[in-house]
DNA sequence: AGAGTTGTCCAAAACGTTTTGGAAGTCAAC
DNA sequence: GTTGACTTCCAAAACGTTTTGGACAACTCT
């Protein structure tokens, strides 16, 4: 209700003392920041928050923009991982706001949209691609921004990604230890980054232990892309006896084609990312998740160091991958 | 880059009349709206947000408050209901913002944060409680709002709802059908009011039926409650046949229960909201859901109306509930 | 020719804050 | 009693937009 000039007449001060005391600036006496704090209380004034953004030039906001394509929005709990990076974001005086890409627009055309019209001082991206045109767009604007995922742009930018090349490495290498000789991988578009990196980690193995690497299938990050690269393997005259898939939608969905084939009971399977449905499906899904504690927290803060201005190479974060042991990769490494 | 200043210079026109042709007002001759149109255009020129938002007393931005208390986020697929809701804010100007609940402060204390700030234009609250200081605090300050789930407020306010009142009274009817005659429920915390109505619409079938409701019990509406609430039933000296379970997640740590005691062989149960986990417990989770099409859409609709002023009476839906036929309600009605 | 109407344009105010660059007063040191 | 340092306060500018209330010229009617 109350504004600054209201609050400053009511105390027969000038607006630039009550906005200073307020402030805790030491240009103003005890006495008078004293009787401001308790007045601004009373009335409960909180500074107009448009008015100083103009001011501050700050928009105090930051984006995050979520896909509308389906399958793999990135990381394991979405929702959670947003809240937590919010929830810090907000103890700097940041709001996030979530943007989805509006129907007949294209994400570029979004981050346009929210660079020039000052609209937020920087920008989460999520599931980039090797070649990100919004990454491209943002670097020539200098306009700070996080990605959830590498790149390989020529020019450094912060990100937070898991190391899916060693992950699926080391996935690889378990079912080779195991005995399996037929591991195939089911892949995402290699266009996105992670896909791309976690087919070079299950190609480097194969390669290290001598094995062929054709037994590969590429297609859509979902369950149903899942199902179809499964059919597809199975139709192969050497079936594989086990099966990397690059995200666990896509591993959910090579359960089913393999329950429908044989009940199951033949081909190992492990995933990425820990989805929660995986604990729950028949086998438990085996997969892999990226270590590190609070996602959020981790994200935020690289929001606003970029903002602040720190540069991109201190602001790049490498996880582990942990693999998470469960039922879907113990079947022994004999086709049916 | 630019803004209406420096554009309107380089034109050789008033920054008054750049901004009304590129606003579409009918005062500035169609040569001149063109010309400023397509300098606007190469220039790439979008409004200093943060400008208009003070001019025009709007900040153009819609806050949700994310709970931070485990259990019952609200509808089937929280995430997707925000992203929708924000591509039709989005349409109207507007950004959908997500407070969680920082630490150390109250949901009151944020909407507190975002009311007096002039932070928002419009809040969505989720998880509503019955007597809900949330709500109250809003209309005692007349700021729109929109709430998923009723309340017990005496003054009207718009919600979207599912009714949860018959969708239990259906579900425990339908047992009763199906012969049962000790029908359990499994409640969330009553000041809830999703939880309050949902207990009401069980009890209002058993008291038709001639059943006594006391297989009742309350814990928080989360796995573990559930698995506790179930543990209390099957330790009563006469068990249910059946469960009717307040939410999803307590359903199945009431299937984990049941599995646990007898192989989950015995006892019938059923959930709601529809989570997507339910279709992989085992056995698959019966439940129900909230019928209506793209509850984000419908939310942003709501949100936009009550910021235009319309009534609370004509935004208020309350939208059946639909059953969800999977396995575990299926079981006999006779106790192990 | 004068009065009214219409079509274009613009100067200035307003939104509410933060910040700049002093002003006025007090006090101590010389 | 002048100087400088320090404390406390404030007027005014600035942020970039939208909107108000005309100004001016070119028509159209009488």
């Amino acid at each position: 209700m109350a504004n600054l000039k209201q609050l400053a007449q009511s105390l027969g001060l000038s607006i630039t003392t009550v906005s200073r005391a307020l402030d805790g600036y030491s240009d103003v006496s005890a006495a008078t920041r004293k009787r401001v704090q308790e007045a601004a209380d009373r009335a409960g004034y909180r500074p107009n928050a448009s008015a100083r953004r103009l001011r501050k030039q700050r928009a105090e906001l930051v984006a995050v923009t979520l896909p509308s394509e389906p399958g793999h929005i990135g990381p394991l709990h979405f929702l959670d991982m947003l809240s937590g990076c919010a929830e810090h974001l907000a103890g700097a005086g940041l709001n996030l706001v979530i943007a989805p890409v509006p129907h007949g627009e294209s994400e570029l055309d979004m981050c346009r949209r929210f660079v020039d019209g000052h609209r937020v001082d920087a920008m989460l991206l999520v599931r980039t691609k090797r070649h990100d045109e919004r990454v491209e767009f943002l670097q020539s604007r200098g306009f700070p921004f996080v990605t959830n995922g590498r790149t390989e742009s020529a020019i450094q930018h912060p990100y937070i990604d898991g190391n899916g090349f060693s992950g699926f490495h080391a996935a690889t290498m378990r079912f080779h230890r195991a005995g399996h000789r037929r591991i195939g991988h089911v892949g995402g578009p290699q266009d996105y980054f992670f896909a791309h990196v976690r087919r070079q980690g299950w190609e480097a193995a194969m390669t290290e232990c001598g094995l062929a690497t054709d037994l590969y299938v590429e297609r859509m990050p979902t369950e149903q892309g899942g199902y179809e690269a499964a059919l597809s393997l199975l139709g192969q005259p050497d079936r594989p006896t086990a099966m990397v898939c690059a995200t666990d939608e896509m591993a959910i969905g090579v359960l089913r084609a393999l329950r429908e084939v044989d009940g199951g009971q033949s081909i190992s399977v492990v995933g990425h990312d820990d989805l929660p449905i995986g604990a729950f499906t028949s086998p438990a899904l085996s997969t892999m998740r990226m270590t590190g504690g609070n996602l959020g927290r981790s994200f935020a803060s690289l929001l606003l160091r970029t903002i602040a201005g720190e540069p991109a190479e201190a602001l790049q974060e490498l996880h582990a991958i942990e693999f998470v042991d469960r039922d879907s990769h113990r079947l022994p490494p004999i086709a049916a």
